[in-house]
DNA sequence: AATGGAAATGGTATTCATTTTCATATAGTG
DNA sequence: CACTATATGAAAATGAATACCATTTCCATT
């Protein structure tokens, strides 16, 4: 596997210790250009040799979560997915259902109105949960355009 | 357990057949007022001496996802959590993370939102989650006024 | 370089919501 | 009433996530 900016992220990483295993995730994470199961992050660092115990996958995520490091989703089955946040700002997603690609969307309307409403219903630390998912442009042309059930949300 | 409303809504819901399982799980479902889990539908349906496997709670609550019948979100274990949609349109809520209770929120401009997002991105049938979470007033003057952790999202 | 204690690791066991299976019961029609 | 597609539900399976805890490792200090 190739190292793109391992370094530069990792040194702007300041969690806990600096260890072989947190090194691993990171890395791995890094190279994953769409979202990743802590599963698959654990087969990852399996497969290159670094070997990461699936407990500490589990833990670095969450630090990382914690942390604001990474996006989270949560796929049809309710696994959560993890994707290296690109910018210190969090983002939103938009996946497509048949392919798993995701791509960001441009959000602050939707970052202004939770501020707005949160104001309104005088609650404190507020936080907020937005995923979109869809068919993109590629699968519906390739498949036959089912939409699975059809029943917009 | 009193019943509200449970005539008017209970024909509206134009499901398969007609059983006692699924008015028990109906007429309990009218009577929460906040969201409920599959686990304490059983438990209601069960105390109410109705019965219904939990099975066949799992297996209507799908059912009225389905149907749209039902707003959905998930705590922060992941269960899923379930509530009568008041009207048609599907609604958003801000939670509580403290005591639970939670309130439907003003969202067009989000509906809006994801519209446009989608139609920019030439995505198909594009569905979308937003959840709010927070500690309102009440449990921010009663409890001790820490944020657990601090990190807003 | 050696040390010591706090932090981190990871294999295993466990939890627990949700799904599957499939034998039985029932709604609803004629 | 008989018949059949549908619904039910007990039990078992699934699988992500967590708890446990003995062992290892980082790192500030001597
Ligand atoms: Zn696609
Ligand atoms: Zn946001
Ligand atoms: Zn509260
Ligand atoms: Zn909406």
């Amino acid at each position: 596997m190739s190292c793109r900016n391992a370094e530069q992220l990792a040194r702007a990483l300041p969690a806990g210790r600096r260890t072989r295993q947190r090194g691993a995730v990171l890395h791995v994470l890094l190279d994953c250009p769409d979202f990743v199961s802590a599963q698959q992050l654990h087969a990852l660092t399996t497969a290159d040799g670094i070997g990461v115990g699936l407990t500490t996958v589990y833990r670095t995520l969450r630090e990382l979560e914690a942390r604001g490091r990474v996006d989270v989703v949560r796929d049809d089955v309710g696994e959560r997915l993890y994707r290296i946040r690109p910018f210190g700002r969090h983002r939103h997603y938009l996946v497509c259902r048949a392919c798993g690609r995701s791509r960001p969307v441009e959000a602050d309307a939707v970052e202004a109105w939770v501020d707005l409403i949160g104001e309104a219903a005088g609650f404190d630390a507020v936080e907020h949960t937005v995923e979109l998912t869809g068919i993109c442009a590629t699968c519906r042309t390739d498949a036959p355009a089912v939409a699975d059930d059809g029943e917009p949300l």
